[in-house]
This record gives C-alpha cells, structure tokens and sequence, in this order.
RNA sequence: GGAGAGAUGGCCGAGUGGUCGAAGGCGCACGCCUGGAAAGUGUGUAUACCUCACAAGGGUAUCAAGGGUUCGAAUCCCUUUCUCUCCGCCA
C-alpha cells in the first residue's frame, strides 16, 4: 500500500508513474486527496473536542474533591452536548478512515524508474540468457509422457484422490522432489539465508499484509470455517514474521528462506498452460525472502538474482532472465526479474522464479520498520523470490536431459538423489 | 470440547474509578567518576495520528482487541482473541 504521505506530495509522479503499470488512477487519487482534507479536518475537531471534555473532567473532579458538589454538577451538565459531538466526530472519522483505507488498497505499487514501459509479456526486456540449449531428435518426449514411461508421476492417481492439478508423486519422482528441496534449502543457508518451517494456512490479516488479499481473493483456497487461508507461497507467512517490527538497522539484512508446499486455484487457467506440471493447484517451492534498507534494496535485487543464477547453472539447465515491463510486473512490486528455463521438448521457456522487490509496499500494509542510526523510524523494504519453484525445473530436467537409456541427473543433484539416472 | 486463572511499556513488575503514558527494577543510550574497566552516580529511554517546516513546541489516542457504564476507566460490565492450569480427546 502506498503512503498517503507520499501521495500527498507526490500526487503527479504517482498518477504518471502508475500509468506506466497501465493504471489509471487519477480519480482514485483525487478522491483519496479529498477524503483526506477532511478526515485530517476531522481529526482536528475531534483531538481538540476531546481535549475539551478532557479539562473539563478535570476540573469537576476537583470540585468533587473539595466539597464543591452544586458547582461540579452544574459543569457535569455541559459535558452532554461534548459528548455527543465527539461521538459523532469518531463514527465520521471512522468512516473517512474506512474509505481512505479502501481506495489507498486499490492502488498498485508504483514501478521503479527502470522498469520499461509495455503492456503485455511480450514487451519484457530479456536482461540474460545462458546455456545452451540442448538439440534433440524430434521424437523428444514432453515431461508428461516421460513421466508415465519411467512411473515417476502418477497425474491420474492425483485427480483421482484430490482432483486435477494433484499429482502424485512416485518412487524416484518422489525422491527427485525431496532432493531439489534439500539442494535448494542447503544452497540458501550457505548463502546465508535462515531456514523456516513455517505454517501452511494464514489467517486474514497476514493474507491482508502481504497483499493476497484484497486484491487477489478467490486464487487463494478458503479454509471458511476457521476462515484461515492456505498459502500461495511461503512468501506470506514468512514475511508476516515481521508484522508489526521494529527492527534495528544493525539487525537488517535479515535473509530467511522457507520450503512449503504452495497451494494455488488457478481459477481461470486452460489449456496447454496446464498440461503436465506446467500449472498445478499444490506444488513444491523454496522460497527466499529479505528484508533492507532502501538504500540497499536495488543492490539486495542483484544479488538475489545472481543467487537464483547460480543454482540454474548448477543444475545445468539453459535459461534466460526477463525483467518485466509495467504493464505485467504484479500489482505489490516496484520491480520484478522472471527467470525462465526452456523447456526443449515443449519448445518454450517456462517461468521457475519470480524476483521482486516491493519497497515499502508489503511493509505500510504490515508495518514492518526499523530504527536507524539517528533513531528514526523509517519503513523497511522488503524482496522475495523463489528459489526455487519444483514443477516446471522438474519438467525442464527431464526434457532436456532425456535419452535413450532414461533421464540424466545433474550432477549437483546426484548427493541429493543418491542416483545419476531415472530409467 | 469442559472447568478455572490470566493478558500492563524492550523485559520483569506495581497499580481496583480521578490529573496514569502509567511507580519501582532490569536492560539500553549518553554524561560524571576511573590510567582503563567494573562498581557507584546523574540524565534520558514507546508508538501512531493531528497541528507544524517530516524542527522546537502543542493536541489526541493507545495498559490484548472491540463495544458499554461514568463528568472521568489500566482499574467496573459485555463480546472476541490469545496464554496458562486441570479434565477429556488425540498424532
């Protein structure tokens, strides 16, 4: 959420600047400017209404103190009218604060300078590529047919028990998920990360925090009887730790990692998106979070991206980095890297980590803040991404990797697996 | 799930209707003391919003959250959440 702060003097470059998010939200600022005159009026009345019935409280105990009663209870009556002023005062306020609330949670993140203008993902600027891709005879099977032959993943058994979107993992299927994770985790502690294991289902506000909600309700399963959520990704209880924090800038950077299962509806996908392991409703991801300075929190972007670099070149795996252009980057980020590996028998690149950083976005909404040298208090930048998403870098081992006598394992991965080849 | 107890500042802990943002202690920061340190000693030490120059100063709110009683609530009442103890159930 956006600072009204900054609206408030910076009404133009937000409006500009969200345009280039293909947002228009020129009406919405000028009726959250409105609304905020008078709330800010209304406050004013309020504080200074209550600071009346405040000395006057005051002084009737005084009276009442020293025996002067007839006095006190004259004063007592005057209070009346005070009071009602100052209940109608906080149920106004409280509805301008309600709709300024509302609107403010309407508005997207304001990209960075740097991120370029376009509108769909076509208009994405690749920042890298590296390796190469893998040239295979025509015959080269998709992920989901190499999965049936070597009985890896059952997707039938999954729709079966749960429904579409489920699938089962088998044998070395089963193993392989288990190994990436441990390869993934390890990876992120050495590189400093802190491991968690935090819960699968939130309640409403840390879905509220770090903006799955309001803005994308109904892609979240809905646990209503005890109305929890479970989470998309571990980014939203794991960035929740920091709800409501102080820190103190010695204690920044703070880097966590988390494995979760991510559950996800989807609702709306189709098609050959979904195929295989393209887009599941569960599935497996580690995901890495930070949080900074703003000062440190574009350097802090790099260096997640290298780190996410380093572990697809580890795993062998051709890939290439987009840096997203407004019009596709999400609705909480200020900039985004997808990092996509290619997917040979399906000939396209399919998306295995998403790299953000929100600024103060996430950390208004939780208010997540620490304490400079100078004492100040300022709000927190907060990144994430994954680190990375099992599916689709699952589905890219094994096409690249096929041949005749079976599916090679990469070579970091062979620890991990306790085998170099699935057949 | 049933019965009971409780929730106060970074922490511990006073405070059962009056000027309490809240005693005291610990911790922390700065100063004095010291050759240096410890001890001792002095001062300071929440957050948000409003006013305002994001200064100083001032105002308001906040003692789990929300509502109520009252001229006045950390203190009384109601609801919710959470914690603890006992019982039940259970991996």
């Amino acid at each position: 959420m956006l600072q009204i702060s900054f609206i408030r003097d910076n009404k133009q470059i937000v409006i500009d600047a969200l345009k280039k998010k293909n947002f228009d939200s020129e009406n919405t600022i000028e009726r959250i400017l409105d609304v905020d005159v008078t709330r800010r009026a209304t406050q004013k009345k309020l504080d200074d209404t209550l600071a009346d019935s405040k000395s006057l409280a005051r002084e009737i105990g005084n009276m009442m103190k020293t025996g002067m009663k007839d006095q006190a209870n004259i004063l007592r009556e005057k209070t009346a009218d005070l009071k009602i002023t100052v209940k109608e005062l906080q149920e106004k306020l409280a509805l301008l604060e309600g709709e300024q609330n509302s609107l403010l949670v309407l508005l997207p993140n304001i990209p960075h300078d740097s991120v370029p203008a376009g509108k769909t993902p076509e208009d994405n600027e690749v920042a890298e590529q590296q390796g190469s891709i893998p040239d295979l005879s025509d015959n080269a099977l998709p992920h989901w047919e190499l999965t049936l032959k070597y009985d890896i993943i059952d997707f039938e058994a999954g729709t079966k028990i749960t429904g579409a979107g489920f699938p089962v993992y088998k044998g070395k299927g089963a193993k392989l998920q288990r190994a990436l994770i441990n390869f993934f985790l390890d990876e992120a502690i050495q590189a400093g990360y802190t491991e968690y294991q935090p819960p699968l289902m939130v309640n409403e506000a840390s879905a509220y925090a770090t903006g799955q909600l309001p803005d994308k309700d109904g892609q979240m399963y809905h646990a209503t009887i005890d109305n929890l959520y479970l989470i998309p990704t571990a980014e939203v209880p794991i960035t929740n730790l920091f709800r409501d924090i102080i820190l103190q800038e010695s204690q920044l950077p703070i880097k966590s990692t988390a494995y979760s299962a991510c559950f996800r509806r989807e609702a709306g996908s189709y098609g050959k998106d979904v195929r295989g392991l393209n887009r599941l409703h569960q599935f497996d991801k580690v995901e890495i979070v930070q949080v900074t300075t703003p000062e440190k929190s574009y350097e802090t972007l790099e260096e997640m991206r290298q780190y996410v670099t380093g572990i697809l070149r580890k795993l062998e795996l051709p890939f290439r980095i987009l840096k997203l252009c407004g019009g596709d980057i999400s609705f909480a980020s200020a900039m985004t890297y997808d990092m996509e590996v290619f997917s040979t028998a399906q000939k396209r690149w399919l998306e295995v980590s998403s790299i953000s950083n929100f600024e103060t976005f996430q950390s208004n909404r939780m208010k997540l803040r620490y304490k400079d040298k100078e004492g100040k208090i300022t709000l927190a930048h907060t990144l994430n991404g994954s680190a990375l998403a099992l599916p689709r870098i699952v589905a890219a081992l094994l096409e690249n990797n096929q041949h005749k006598e079976g599916i090679r394992i990469p070579k970091a991965l062979v620890p991990y697996t306790g085998f170099d080849n699935i057949s």
